[in-house]
DNA sequence: GTCCTCCATGTGATTATATAACATTACAAA
DNA sequence: TTTGTAATGTTATATAATCACATGGAGGAC
């Protein structure tokens, strides 16, 4: 979706989060992109659905469901828990958002197009997340679950690491 | 470990968890290897880090902290959050125990002999656990990782779905 | 348009999960 | 035996998530 990806040598396409690239846009396409998946299926695109999804968009970083809470009293909605978990719910049922459950915590969905199954890059030094794309069938897991007649219905695939610029920034293998 | 593990048609070993299995061995097998581990390593095997091992290997699924802090009163331990989440960081961090985060919950490990990278399928009928090797750097994550340069320290992968058993007694599509 | 229904929002209260801070006790090494 | 360190216990609190119920607003049936 962002302009200027560069493709890496062997091929993938790095996912945005940790490069720099026009945030602005991630935040206006994010929304028009929500806005045209609600209408084409008759979902309600509400006010504090759309904040919350605005609030999630302008970082690529996972919220707590009380930090969105907070935005959202100063923008005058509603201040109790439930409004914020029930936007979240929405958004994540409708795949316009994820929740990263290592953090407890809400991450805008960066492929809102199409069905797909998310993986995440998540830096422990700056909290920074990047969505890439899994393939939970293929692999160790996929071949686990037909050796047991498991059937996968959703997938959770979280890394947790140090990412680039953090690299860069402390060069020696900062273990915490 | 267990014996008696059938080979699938693929070769890769299903994992404990789904299947029937001698469960007392479970047990009694996963306390005297936590003990060898923790006896080669220096590591001080307490009371209550082997009760509360011992309370999990008695089931394949996943435990809360505080259903284990109530066993653990009953046994006549502390009966305050931290003496569970103590012990169960102990088991965590030293391999013997693992966090499944989609459930806020902890599982023994499986195959506590070696360092592995973990994978896990939780049944959500019966709330079985099964754990399986996952090799994250192979696959779609691995590749999104070394295309960014985010270096993966520990990764969390989990897969929801229905298990085998549950699968035939409720043989129809039986998505909630 | 009016009514009606459904869904969304708002609020207070509560439950569930996890950690902070500090005193006390057990262990092991010198 | 002294001494340092790690483990345990307790009180209190922080953080995350849900329940239950009242209110309000958008759209369809008529």
């Amino acid at each position: 979706m962002t302009s200027g990806s560069p493709i890496a040598p062997d091929g993938v396409t790095p996912p945005v989060g940790f490069t720099h690239h026009d945030h602005s846009s991630c935040v206006v396409d994010g929304l028009s992109a929500a806005e045209a998946r609600c209408s084409s299926e008759g979902l309600r695109f509400t006010p504090v659905r759309r904040k919350v999804l605005e609030i999630l968009l302008q970082e690529h970083r996972a919220l707590g469901a009380y930090v969105i809470l907070d935005r959202l009293r100063d923008e005058g909605f509603g201040s109790q828990p439930p409004v914020a978990y029930r936007a979240l719910d929405f958004l994540v049922t409708n795949g316009l958002a994820h929740k990263i459950e290592r953090l407890n915590a809400f991450i805008a969905c960066a492929h809102p197009h199409e069905p797909h199954a998310p993986a995440f890059m998540i830096c422990r030094l700056c909290d920074a997340v990047a969505e890439a794309q899994s393939s939970p069938a293929r692999g160790a897991l996929g071949a686990a679950a037909r050796a047991t007649g498991f059937r996968i219905e959703r997938t959770v695939v979280e890394a947790e690491g140090v990412c680039p610029s953090c690299a860069d920034k402390a060069p020696k293998k900062d273990n915490r």
